[in-house]
DNA sequence: AGCACTTGACTTGTATGGTAGTAGGTTAGT
DNA sequence: ACTAACCTACTACCATACAAGTCAAGTGCT
């Protein structure tokens, strides 16, 4: 039975739902859909070839996220950045990560070491312009160093609220440093290999803050996509 | 199974959709509605006077907390308690109280102390079979600290996690040793007020393991409420 | 009796209709 | 010309109808 016909952005296999919170979720982050933009339930159905009614789950996830904010009656726009947000969901993920590599450098299990040090070379191979595919090494990177600890929840938990970071991140094109970034990455892994975790957690959390310099820049140069009511 | 034609559960003002999600939420908590439990969009739609789509938005929101199971086309039930889903959630509480108890040590405000060493007075004045008045407070207590430390956020991060952990605490009626958590507040507010920030924190710590000790002999004596898959 | 199949009463997922409310441009009144 | 009332075109929210899948009881054949 292939009665599609209409050029529908969904697959098969899985709820329409879900489907569009992932696609709007993505154009939001990458910045394809702007910070400040209008959203509508239903052109955004029209669009994916879709009701209403999924749409509007995506919206109330997102919502909830705190990456559109629906307003009755008026609206639902892609939400500013916030600095303010950005430095709270920072604090949490410095919070987790910091309990996750202090385990990981108390358990020393040389695959995971082995593992580690394969990804930094990988790292290193990334090209200084090609932003996206680091970004990609560096998701790669904590979400190893917290399946090594045993916590896959706690990442679940990092993953739905970094989004906010993420955004940011993908806005500093330029001054990323890779190269400064990758350092920071040998020196966990380095703490983790000599079981020094507490090495190993102070490198984390310097890692995580490493993104508090580049912000101020960033809300200053691209001043329309920040909240300025703070 | 008497249906009570209630008159509008719900109250004006306030959107139903998040109005029927907490509702639905403190029952599965204070355990009214039992693990394993089969909900319905519809049942629960008429016992409560709405149409089914709010209902449907609150079980979406209840299934990302980890409080219901919604099976396509077969049914939506509660959850089973899970010691692992419980021990998980404990450790991103730990990790995120633990910076917030530092912070607050760091800062060590005069009216912050006294205003916890009142709360303190105040448990202590709890008779010790009224469990739901200490687990209020407890809550109240953990909350200030957050509020003290300017993370509000990371306050709503935990509460929207912390749900599998009260389950368990509702259950806990017989042995709570109310003595004992009063007394682990103590050490941390001890340590706050010292400004001893490493002692603050390990007393936090350990105040949040204690779940831990208990947890065992809830799962073998409530055993029809636990997921036995692990 | 025992197995294959049908049927119907459920379930959640999706689509659509109807309502109250807001925003903004336009028109009538002064 | 200026103000105020209205009017239209939107919005999200709620209710309801329909579609598709699941499961178990029941039916008829072997």
């Amino acid at each position: 039975m292939h009665t599609v016909k209409s050029p529908k952005v969904v697959a098969m296999g899985e709820s329409v739902g879900p489907q569009v919170y992932r696609i709007l979720r993505e154009r939001i982050i990458q910045a394809e859909l702007l910070p400040g933009e209008r959203l509508s339930e239903s052109d955004a159905a029209k669009s994916l070839s879709v009701s209403r009614q999924p749409v509007r789950e995506a919206f109330i996830k997102l919502s909830e996220e705190g990456l559109v904010q629906v307003l009755p009656q008026r609206g639902t726009f892609v939400t500013k950045i916030s600095v303010a947000s950005v430095m709270d969901v920072r604090f949490v993920r410095e919070a987790i990560e910091a309990d996750i590599v202090r385990l990981v450098a108390e358990g020393h299990a040389p695959e995971t070491i082995a593992e580690l040090r394969r990804q930094l070379a990988e790292q290193k191979k990334v090209p200084h312009d090609n932003r996206a595919a680091f970004l990609r090494l560096d998701e790669l990177f904590h979400h190893t160093l917290a399946a090594a600890a045993g916590k896959a929840y706690a990442w679940s938990v990092i993953e739905s609220v970094k989004a906010q970071m993420d955004r940011v991140r993908f806005l500093s094109v330029d001054d990323m440093h890779i190269g400064r970034l990758i350092e920071q990455h040998e020196r966990i892994v380095e703490g983790i290999a000599t079981g020094e975790k507490a090495v190993a957690e102070e490198a984390m959390r310097l890692h995580l803050r490493e993104i508090l310099k580049s912000l101020p820049a960033i809300a200053r140069s691209r001043a329309e996509l920040f909240d300025d009511t703070e």
